[in-house]
DNA sequence: TATGAATGAGTTTTCATTCAT
DNA sequence: AATGAATGAAAACTCATTCAT
């Protein structure tokens, strides 16, 4: 009960406690992703996260609140796993061919992480979050197009409507590797969808 | 008790009957759009046809069934419209800018009803019925890109790639617009996709 | 309206009804005998009758009631029957053996009414009715015993007992055969069940 | 956290278990032999058990299974109790007369077992579960009768049928008494038998 | 009188959440 | 803190009964 004691105790409290959290919700993302939210009871949670069902309740309030600190902490490995090799290079074409090589790749090991975000994030409830995720790709897009024109690499076209169909491109080639509807690998889509992208600005 | 009214009878007690399941696939549309096919209770799809709950077992199965025959309906109604409207046209620059039209014309007043199939479409026990939908979807852009290659309108390309890709753009602006995200009319939409297919075949 | 019309029309109308009656416990018999009274429903019952459902509630008010009726009817059958062989011998060998041979021959081409007094009979509500089936069987025996030793022929001995085995005995064999556990005929049992009365009653 | 503690633990669990497992199948035979298998809803179990609905799922999967796991214990039972005792005796006379005691002392105080397996056991869906005790009852009289022979006791006769009467005779006492058709003990009715037994062998 | 579509209470079963240990 | 047995509300589905035609 000394000074030292009394500061530190919460502290490691709070340590052990995102640590449990982080657990479970690493778990919460395998079974929501492969079975859905609702298809998935709160024990196939637990199982996964080897611990009793009752723990659950001790670091998440209710399902819900599991699946929704879920998906924030897919969002934001996504975000920042993206952010992280794109500044690395320059010009519009190596950080077109980057930035979507980066989308495809990405979720190669995170099959789960990206099921959990196609299947819950068209539930109404998380329509907004949604929305964020796709808008800040749009505009990512958007300003490297922009910025090509700025700096005279490309002509001005309908970049918005361009970087739109880049995502969609990128999004279905994800979806059908997930769903196995394809035998293409990631760099294989990435290449296809670059060249789409570089034929639609001149550039091919 | 005339020959006519004896022969007409079961025809009438059949319109009657689809009648019925028209209606309560109408609702089921509806609040299975709404609310997820999960989240939705076989009583909230029968309040929504005002109709009991015991009534809808009358007409169908099960709940998987009335969203089978949601989907079913569905799709049948976009095939018969894209079908209806194509003969109309031939050579592939006007049946790419007539196929893809009609795919985002089609559901403007229907909006509930695409909803239901990106939402449920989603969950883990529809996935094969969803796939089939797509699969036919990209069969059908890969004939008409195909019987222009054998008509000597296009050369040998990756057809396979654009198909999907057209089905891809297709589905994103269905979807923007879904979500408010846009504000470009189907219209819009459907000539900047088609200029785009063009430019990839080398047509435009 | 005349008076004649007005005495005759209920009578031509029960007449009617008792047919309709009739029709529908022969067809409740047959379904409740085969999947036994909770698992049969009305609609079982309409549709041996080939009547719809609603038809069967202008005759009874409700299943317990035909099920009542249908009881009833059965064991009016089994009573009738039963006396009208008996009374053409005398003598307590022949009375015993006809007795129990029609016991065991009865029911070969009713077996779905001895199905149903099995089942039915065992249930709750309609013990009283069971029980007076099986005392009046007990006492007829009885009374062949009791007027062969009034008549010199047998002995005094626990007739009570006696009967009750000779009920058992045919009870058992009946079953077997309903649910095909024996290949016996009726007439072999019969022969067997009586040879071991006339053994205990000192007469074999 | 002894050594000890940590061997016991599972079988601390186990034993729970089967204590509640056991509770439940008492409560299960009440109900079930007072109103029938289809009459009776698990939520019916659950209040003469003293605990809520969905606890009886924690240890039966289904009420099929509550009724089979009711019917098995009692078999068990039966045969438990019937083989301690008859290891005490040889010989024909005195382990037929021994096995019928048993099998009318048994359900003195079982009412409502008996009951349950009467009533049941008529059902269609538990014809085979049924028949299987029944036969199982038919086969160990028979082996009685058999060893006998074997070892010179008995003369061959028609030991099928003398099983069957056995059993016959055995369920109609039984069925007596449970409906408060006789006055007699089971040990008045197992003399009874055995000497009715006794005299069809020739041993009387 | 006959029909069978409609009803809704009742049944089995699941599962998020609580709480005694 | 951790457990998992217990709970009971809610869901899918059935069916006896009613009633408009």
């Amino acid at each position: 009960m000394s000074l030292t004691a009394t500061v530190r105790t919460p502290t490691r409290k709070q340590v052990l406690t995102d640590l449990r959290r982080q657990e479970i919700l690493a778990a919460a993302v395998k079974v929501f992703g492969k079975k859905g939210f609702a298809a998935t009871c709160v024990g196939d949670v637990a199982d996964a996260a080897k611990i009793a069902k009752g723990t659950v309740y001790l670091y998440f309030d209710s399902k819900e609140e599991i699946y929704a600190a879920a998906v924030q902490m897919a969002v934001a490995q996504l975000r920042e796993r993206a952010a992280e090799r794109i500044r690395t290079v320059s010009g519009v074409r190596e950080r077109l061919a980057l930035s979507i090589a980066v989308r495809l790749e990405f979720w190669q090991d995170k099959q789960s992480l990206y099921r959990l975000l196609l299947t819950v994030g068209r539930e109404a409830q998380h329509k907004r979050q949604t929305h964020e995720v796709l808008r800040a790709g749009h505009a990512y897009f958007l300003s490297i197009l922009k910025e090509g024109e700025a700096a005279g690499e490309l002509e001005a076209r309908d970049f918005e409507m361009i970087a739109w169909a880049i995502l969609d491109m990128i999004r279905g080639c994800n979806e059908r590797r997930l769903d196995h509807l394809t035998e293409r690998t990631p760099q294989e889509d990435a290449a296809a969808i670059t060249a789409f992208a570089l034929q639609q600005l001149g550039l091919a």
